[in-house]
DNA sequence: TTGTACGCGTTATCAC
DNA sequence: GTGATAACGCGTACAA
């Protein structure tokens, strides 16, 4: 007869307190006078508890602040409503927008997410083995590099559902902005304003880790409609993404620029530097010096940038939903969610 | 009797390749030719097993390609082997050599670890909660920001022991650096030096999210040494930590600094791009304009600058050494491990 | 030194 | 609609 057992579970060298028994499910079944099962099915949404007795229970959950033991969950050939996001340096608004959109759905599924950004290739290794914390979660979301690619499949011990976000890759299912088609955009506003057409990338790969196809796909889009309306780019620069070297390649561009003059800067944040340079120069944005940007950032707006959307945090939100129904049994092939950005015109160019 | 019962489990939701059956302690013990228990003893490096049996088994498992499951260990009673790192925005040579540090030291004791970086209030919270990923955790690493310190202990669902790295409290384990020290050093070596003091500090707690005292306190003991010895500081200024931002405020501080100076520089990262501006400026560093920073990068001594050292890979080490004494069941009072940092006197002051 | 048996908290499959 | 009960994989007494 199970009684107090509860009382026993205590995590290894805890600080002091000794008290604070962790409730069990029995302890819940026990004070809302049902069944174990009972509880479990009112944990896992069950459609088939009457309201009466799934009131009950939600109040002694409440009452003994019951927390399930996600790995006795997990453990009893259940899952354990987690998901691994695998992404590289994380502080920028892009993977803020995403992340937002991945968690919001994943949340909404009961599903909890752990970040592992991509430091080091030794620690890249690490995470992709069975043994660490990634190979514990349900399901894993790569964003921007597809790092199924840079192993041998074979030492790649990756059991769970993979799904892409921002990349392609016609193996796995992928939630992906149409870049290409975002180049092209840009392309065809900057062929209609006059003066010369300039350009601002940014250079990844510079370390050869990991790679992307999303600066290479603008720059393919942008280049296609200018040289199919007979223009041609008078320079492009590259740039790493970090705000001191695009302060650098923005004052080397307006250095030596014949005005007036359009740049297709690859991102929101070089155009944003750009801008701040033009206000520091006197230059008239708009007129002299017309600048597009990528991205639309919420203060993208705020500064009047002419610039192609990405619907970021619905890319997230997409991402999420693929796993998620793989997650929920789904094991046809791959599919993909191709999303389209649009360009919003407003006073830089 | 247990045959090939692990051919049944199967990751839900899993892509489409059917095989792989997951193998299981007992597989080892059946192709070791030896009981589970010892199998189990083997893993977890009980001492009292002999060598050949020991070999077998480690045979077996690695013929199996065997992954103990992490869910079943830690419900078993015992402990996941997984520690939890909550930090600040990660990209920085901080903190990677902090982590390297930490994790060098958890992996050495067969613990991994995953990081959590603090993106949001919001993702804080939930964090925080039993639930989720971190409260899976044996351990927990809090770096920079005491997290413990923004909710009431009430709400604060942690349970597992926690170490601080590079902060401080009375009420945990903590590794820190003595930044009020450093700030001293820099202090001593600066008013030797001839003409104007300048500082040029890290302003933290911006947003008032979190607040950590590594920047106050180095400017403390600047600030107590300077005054000590009948000087003052001439012009100081506070920068974001964003290369853009420690940019303008350098073109600043030298716009309108009288010459000769010394100016303190609170990050390396900061003393770098003064140097860069310097050499743009054409002015004599070391004579015009002396530098001392603080972290001594790896790339610090190919720059030739002094600064003070701070042993980051050793506080991470220290963190780790600290948790995996409460992990191994010391409950006594919390201890800390408070690092010295040393002057490298080099090229630039 | 090694094998056996039990229990950890939860989900799923039965009967009812 | 609900309550018993059998797994799940591993650690660990306890017996040998």
């Amino acid at each position: 007869m199970p009684m107090a057992r509860s009382a026993t579970r205590r995590a290894a060298g805890s600080q002091e307190h000794d008290a604070a028994p962790v409730p069990t499910i029995h302890d819940v079944a026990i004070r809302a006078g049902v069944g174990a099962g009972t509880v479990s099915r009112v944990l896992n949404r069950h459609p088939k508890v009457s309201d009466a007795v799934r009131a009950r229970v939600t109040q002694a959950i409440h009452d003994l602040k019951y927390t399930p033991n996600p790995h006795a969950r997990q453990f009893a050939g259940g899952r354990s409503y987690s998901i691994a996001t695998v992404l590289p340096v994380v502080a920028t608004d892009f993977y803020l927008r995403l992340l937002t959109g991945l968690e919001d759905t994943c949340h909404a599924a009961h599903y909890d997410t752990a970040l592992f950004p991509l430091l080091s290739q030794e620690r890249l290794a690490r995470l992709l083995t069975p043994g660490s914390l990634v190979g514990q979660a349900d399901g894993l979301v790569m964003v921007t590099y597809d790092l199924t690619e840079m192993f041998d499949p074979s030492a790649t011990q990756i059991r769970q559902p993979v799904v892409l976000a921002n990349a392609f890759t016609p193996k796995l299912d992928c939630a992906y902005v149409d870049n290409h088609l975002g180049g092209r955009l840009a392309g065809e506003h900057a062929v209609t304003r006059p003066g010369e057409l300039y350009a601002i990338w940014v250079a990844t790969d510079l370390d050869a880790l990991f790679s992307t196809r999303v600066f290479k796909d603008r720059r393919a889009g942008f280049h296609d409609v200018v040289t199919a309306a007979g223009r041609s780019i008078r320079h492009e620069m590259f740039t790493r993404y970090d705000s001191l070297a695009i302060h650098q390649a923005v004052c080397a561009l307006l250095d030596d620029a014949v005005f007036p003059c359009t740049v297709f800067a690859a991102a929101d944040q070089i155009a944003a530097v750009m801008l701040d340079e033009a206000g520091r120069r006197a230059l008239r944005v708009g007129e002299d010096l017309r600048i597009i940007g990528f991205d639309d950032h919420p203060w993208s707006a705020e500064r009047g940038l002419t610039t192609v959307h990405q619907p970021v945090g619905q890319m997230g939100a997409e991402a999420g939903r693929l796993l998620l129904s793989r997650l929920n049994g789904y094991s046809g092939p791959p599919r993909e969610a191709r999303l389209a950005p649009h360009l919003v015109v407003r006073a830089t160019a």
